[in-house]
DNA sequence: TTTAAAACATGATCTAGATCATATTTTAAA
DNA sequence: TTTAAAATATGATCTAGATCATGTTTTAAA
C-alpha cells in the first residue's frame, strides 16, 4: 500500500469509497490522479464537458455562477471529505457552473469510465451517490425558501452559523458572504455592524466570531 | 398481462423503468398499488416517513413547503411520467415538504422495500434515478440564481414560459405563478397587465394565452 | 340555487434593501 | 518595497416590489 493510496486519505473513512471492495479499491489506487491547486485556481469551467469526479482531500472549493450582469453567485461550497463536478457528470450535462479554488487544494480526479465501472460492480456506490445528490436538493430548497421569506439579517445570521459550523477553518470576506445569501457586501456590513452593536458578535479586523450563539440563532429564525 | 401493468401504462417507455428485465417488472406490477387522487388531497405530508415512492400516471402534483408566516412555495411540480417522493427516500430523510394534488391523479405507489430489491438487481435503475435528482440540483439552482437576480417581470414571463413548455394542461391562478416565482398575487397581476398592454398576452378570463413568444422570451432574459 | 370563499383587479402607501458616493485599511502583486 | 486592487466602512438617496385597502367577479360547497 502506498502512502498516497485512498485508504490513506484523511477523509477516507467517511468517503462514498469507504465500503469499496479491496479489488475494487485497488483500481481506484491505480486510475486516480492526484492534483495540487492553489487558491484562485479552476477546476472546471461552467460549459466544460465533465471527463470524472473530483474528490477533495482537503482543501476548499467553491462553485460559483456568474449571470449576464457580472454578479457573482455562490452555488455550492466543498471542503475536504466532499466530492465535487458529480451533478454534471451524472445528469449528463455540461457543468454550468464554474469551481473555483478557495483554499489550496489536494485533490484526486477519477476519470469517469472507472466511475461507472465501480457503480457497475458495487451498487452501493450509486446509491452513496444517489443520497448526497438527494440532500444536495434538500439544502438548495431550504437555501431558496431562506432567499424567498426571510429578511437579510436573517440570513447573514444562518451564514455565520453554517460558515462556523461547516467551514470554521476558512476566512470569509463579507462579499462571499453576500454571494452565498443573494445579496450586496453593503447590506452584508450593516446587518454584521448591528450584530456587534447589540454584542452578538466580535470582528477583529477581517474576521468574525459569534459572542452570543442564542442570540445569533434567533434572528436566524426570524422572519 | 393485466391492462392495469406498468407496460399498458401511457408514461411508461419514458418512465425510468422502461428497461427492466421482464421478471423485475414483473415484480414491480405485482407490488406495485394503484390509487386515485382527488384535487386537493395530500399524498404525503412535510415529517412523514416515505415508505416508497410515487409514480404519476396522469394528473399533476405540487411539492410545498409553507413557511412559520403561512407563505406558501412551490418547490416542485411534478406531471404524468415524473417520479415523486424519491428525494426524502434516497436521502434517508423524512419529507421535508408537502404534495397536493393540483390536478385529479392517478398515481402508483411502489412500497420502498421493492425500489430498492430493483435497483440492487438492476443498477441501470440506480443510475436512472441519480440523472434524475442531479437534474433536479440543476433546475433549483437555476430557479435559484433567477429569484437572487432577476426583476419579478423577468421571472413572470420565465413562469409563463415554462408552465407553456412543461405543463400546458394546467390551469394557473396568479398565485400559483406568484408562488411558483416567490413573489406576491398583485405582483405577478401587475406584471400581467403590463404584458396585456404591451399586446404580448391574451388574458381570457383566468387564463393567459402567450401573443407574442419572441417578446415574452426576451422579457425573461433581462436583467 | 344560494352563499361564502377564493381569485382577480387596481389604487395608495411604505419600506427593505439596492445603488451610489467617498474615505480608509488591508492585501497581494510588480 | 512600492503600489494598485480589493476589502471594509458608512452616509445619502432611490426604487422595486411588498403591503394595505377596497371593490368586483368567479368558483365551489352547502
Amino acid at each position: 500500500m502506498k502512502s498516497d493510496d485512498c485508504e490513506n486519505c484523511s477523509s477516507f473513512s467517511n468517503s462514498h469509497f469507504c465500503n469499496l471492495k479491496q479489488k475494487n479499491l485497488h483500481s481506484l489506487n491505480t486510475n486516480k490522479k492526484h492534483i495540487t491547486f492553489k487558491k484562485r485556481e479552476i477546476i472546471f469551467r461552467e460549459g466544460d464537458s465533465p471527463q470524472g469526479l473530483y474528490c477533495i482531500a482537503s482543501g476548499m472549493v467553491r462553485l460559483n455562477h456568474i449571470d449576464e450582469e457580472g454578479n457573482e453567485i455562490i452555488l455550492r461550497l466543498y471542503k475536504a471529505g466532499d466530492i465535487l463536478g458529480y451533478r454534471a457528470l451524472f445528469a449528463e450535462e455540461k457543468y454550468h457552473a464554474t469551481a473555483v479554488v478557495q483554499e489550496d487544494c489536494e485533490i484526486c480526479f477519477i476519470p469517469q469510465n472507472i466511475v461507472k465501472e465501480l457503480m457497475a460492480v458495487e451498487p452501493e456506490l450509486a446509491w452513496s451517490f444517489l443520497k448526497q445528490v438527494s440532500k444536495e436538493v434538500h439544502n438548495m430548497e431550504d437555501r431558496m425558501t431562506s432567499i424567498i421569506s426571510k429578511p437579510v439579517q436573517s440570513r447573514v445570521a444562518e451564514a455565520l452559523i453554517y460558515f462556523k459550523n461547516e467551514l470554521p477553518a476558512s476566512k470569509w470576506t463579507r462579499r462571499d458572504i453576500a454571494e452565498w445569501i443573494g445579496t450586496t457586501p453593503e447590506t452584508v456590513m450593516r446587518a454584521l455592524a448591528q450584530f456587534e452593536d447589540k454584542g452578538f458578535i466580535f470582528q477583529e479586523g477581517r474576521s468574525i466570531r459569534i459572542a452570543d450563539d442564542g442570540a445569533i440563532s434567533k434572528i436566524a429564525q426570524e422572519y
